[in-house]
DNA sequence: CTTTTATTATTAATATATTAATGATTAATA
DNA sequence: TATTAATCATTAATATATTAATAATAAAAG
């Protein structure tokens, strides 16, 4: 009989309460949420993308995406750009502003980074990589073919 | 330097995005939230918590609280009792509906938490645990005299 | 005993998550 | 080509998260 507390969604979200805060001080410094960060930093690493890009990229749902896309571009960190070609698409870019808040911050988030993997050996961090992924994995045709259900 | 998809928050984000839903198809079955199914799960061990106690063991904000306890108690499984000892504390006890519905969940729950289970060996899984509870241990003492900053 | 400080649940304001639906546009098909 | 189906960004409605503040009560201090 698995105890709440140590059921998987419980672990993980003790884990995350437990990390985001150090983080958050940061956010906070700069008055953005976890969530404009998020992506900024996507921005970062690919100069322009579409809005469904950077909800696959961040994990952040669609339909929070456009309340948090208005807020960064009011704050004058991003701009819309509807594309030619494809006039569903909107391209999204980082403005010169949101470029400095890019540089300004990652410097930081990676001194966070490293923060928490000096508390893990790399071998630890590999086996925690590994050990979510299995966790993850869908079931397989046996399993299906088995009757076994999720 | 870091990949931004395999930092802690987004490792432990995509980690929680794949476990949830499984989770989610029931609760869907039974009309409730991931929130409200966490509180109906807290009382099960241990039947009657104040609002505050609540919010520890769930991990939900108090403010959140208020309203997922508010639609708990429209739904009838659970009831709000005043404390006549300390008139501040509010117990939330389930209701007959509230302990039938714990009762046909739980097994399922349980169902689901096996199934997670099976997909990792039981020294992986305490080695998950182990790696977690490491990320998340507070800077030593001399950390903190060294200046470093988290 | 009175004033101050703490605690509990709650409210308020804003941001985000979830699910379903929609308008504009493009791709696929008859 | 005309129609249908698919895609993208967005809206809408409701639930929850975050932060600060508040009313009621209790405990601590003077």
């Amino acid at each position: 009989m698995p105890k709440f507390l140590d059921s998987l969604p419980m672990i993980l979200s003790r884990s995350i309460d437990g990390i985001m805060p150090v983080y958050r001080t940061l956010f906070q410094e700069h008055a953005i949420s976890d969530q404009q960060w998020r992506v900024m930093r996507a921005l970062w690493e690919q100069k322009h993308l579409t809005s469904k890009q950077i909800s696959e990229i961040t994990l952040l749902p669609s339909p929070s995406l456009v309340g948090i896309l208005d807020r960064l571009e009011k704050k004058g960190f991003i701009g819309r750009l509807r594309s030619v070609e494809d006039r569903r698409l909107v391209y999204i870019v980082p403005t010169q502003a949101g470029r400095e808040l890019q540089e300004l911050m990652l410097p930081k988030i990676e001194e966070i980074h490293d923060s928490f993997m000096k508390k893990v050996t790399p071998e630890e961090w590999g086996e925690l990589n590994r050990i979510l992924d299995k966790l993850n994995e869908y079931k397989t045709t046996s399993e299906l073919v088995l009757g076994n259900r999720v």
